[in-house]
DNA sequence: ACTTGGATTGGTAACGATAACATGGATGCC
DNA sequence: GGCATCCATGTTATCGTTACCAATCCAAGT
């Protein structure tokens, strides 16, 4: 037996109660002033009519949403999610909510991803990445709300920043490398530069292989990304034919890494004694794998824990100009390489 | 030089397009009757005047969101990720988005999420799952929208069903194992009840033993969920100490399979000649490890899909009633078994 | 010339909550 | 006792868009 009316409003839950409107909504907030009697009676009424709090009504009213808009490349990326559920996590301690959209690696998506996210009136938006079309740009710095950049140190930020080099990070690795002496070293990684993060990764080895005064011929280009285990695979599959004598690669991420190292234990070729490899991202697998991945971890959980401190600290007003928070990755050293 | 001032409306953009703020609302709408000629002069006074669309006034005044609501267990799990994004993919071209939260695999939480999400007014909501407080059934049962519980096969469903019996899937790879002759078959698994779906193929586990007229002594526990690698690899350490004769092991998931095939690469143990290892939703890690992992494809992409498409033919009228559609696991045998 | 009908546009009120301000009563302090 | 203060609650107007209905215009048909 089930009715088919409207919906219980505000105005029902009071009437029943005995009470006015305003009562109801501020037994319906946290901190407001009702006595705890009152309260009771209002959140009992509400639950005999079924009545569910009509946040539509609220945001539009009060001018907030508590929706923080956050943009990733790829859902089903470990690294990204573990950022995203750091971040969730702290903020939803203070009653903000993920509003989660995914750009497929590309600016063009992120455009129409970030317009759509904005019109949502999120009280602030992440973003993962630092390269962005000029509209994309223009809509972020004229939001009005706290714009974060991740993932990335933009040269020139839109707001804040929580982030590191991966340029940087991976000549950490480059430099270890040729100090245990490998001379001969490739990079597996996607095509051209849709993945931002991939193509500053790919630069920053080629830039430390020429600081150290080597070329970098073996560059391995693995598909469009996001590349993952299968790339990594027939990565290096085509890395061993073309350079065979190659004593070391570094992947573009621990997944494309362990594609690489099962395509060598496939080919029966040692790890790492006829051919070294090293990850990013020190996602679960390298740690597991037999032989473990040599890796560089980016403290994906901290930058999702960070940028919410700051987001709570800019919301608060505790913080008037922009953030830049830098993440230093640190180099994993382990049975993949000297 | 930035003019503090409040955001530009509808009204504004109507005045510098004279027009009436009705036109400008049609021309934000895809099929509204506008002329293309008003529609573009609106379109680019309102990019002029940086007019964001505010969804909140609109949300309210319409009763519309254009949110789809989804739980999952855990954000960072490729399957879940897999059905989310298919389901995104399929609902976004109809202009919904997807409003993700996630459960950490506790039904308490998902209450709470549950009347969080049904708060923003979604037009579905969509939850993996069968099992649920009282409390979260009742709320879903009356939020008039559609419900869709994915993942499982409930007995009881709330609305409408896109799932597999987890625990048929398992019985299919424990008939397959005795069929090729192993018999001290053991499971690894989470602890307890928290993690549904795993429980269901725990109990699908031990019925199908029993059938074959077998006992099923060696249930591992792995601890709470997530069950991932490193879990595994634990479990499967106490597994060889504990019933060193163990012919076969089925694991909760791909990932806790993996960590259980690397603990024996680590001491030594052959797979599958001295134990074979079968693992669950045929992750990317199975097919590419060395060994490759037999496996169950529960289909996740699919899952997502076919949950989109049921969404929108309720959301059409297309459909009245329930829908029910079943998918079936796929049984892959790869190298870790016979 | 006059009606008919489709296409385009406008006017008005309303969605359901709450910000801002007001009020009545209890409490504290000198 | 008198006045300030705080606590709990009520009243009114409003957030920005769009559903609903009405009006206008132009082309086509009789």
């Amino acid at each position: 037996m089930h009715n088919i009316r409207k919906p219980p409003t505000m105005a029902d839950v009071a009437r029943r109660t005995g009470v006015s409107p305003m009562t109801v909504s501020r037994a319906f907030k946290r901190d407001s002033s009702v006595s705890q009697e009152t309260r009771e009676a209002v959140l009992s009424a509400a639950e005999e009519l079924g009545y569910v709090f009509d946040s539509t009504a609220s945001n539009l009213r009060s001018q907030r949403t508590d929706f923080i808009a956050v943009t990733i490349p790829s859902i089903n990326n470990a690294n990204f999610a573990d950022t995203v559920r750091a971040l969730s996590d702290h903020v939803s301690e203070r009653g903000l909510q993920i509003l989660l959209g995914y750009t497929n690696y590309d600016v063009a998506e992120e455009e129409r991803l970030i317009e759509q996210l904005l019109r949502r009136k999120p009280e602030a938006i992440v973003v993962t990445g630092g390269k962005h079309t000029p509209r994309a740009r223009k809509l972020l710095s004229n939001a009005g709300i706290p714009v974060i950049e991740t993932w990335d140190l933009p040269e020139e930020p839109i707001g804040h920043v929580v982030g590191f080099s991966n340029a940087l990070a991976v000549r950490e690795m480059v430099d270890h490398f040729v100090s245990v002496g490998y001379r001969k070293i490739a990079f597996i990684g996607g095509d051209a530069d849709r993945d931002t993060r991939g193509t500053d990764r790919r630069a920053g080895f080629i830039a430390a292989l020429k600081d150290h005064g080597l070329d970098a011929p073996r560059l391995i280009a693995a598909g469009p990304p996001p590349i993952s285990m299968r790339e990594g695979a027939n990565a290096m599959g085509q890395l061993l034919e073309r350079f065979p004598d190659t004593e070391a690669v570094i992947c573009v991420s621990d997944l494309s890494a362990f594609g690489a190292l099962t395509e060598c234990q496939r080919r029966g070729i040692a790890v790492p004694d006829r051919i070294a490899i090293g990850g990013f991202g020190d996602y679960e697998i390298g740690a597991i794998s037999v032989p473990s991945l040599t890796t560089i971890n980016a403290f994906a959980s901290e930058i999702g824990a960070k940028t919410a401190e700051l987001i709570l600290d800019v919301l608060d007003g505790k913080l008037d100009r922009p953030g830049r928070v830098t993440i230093r990755p640190d180099l994993i050293l382990r049975q993949t390489s000297r």
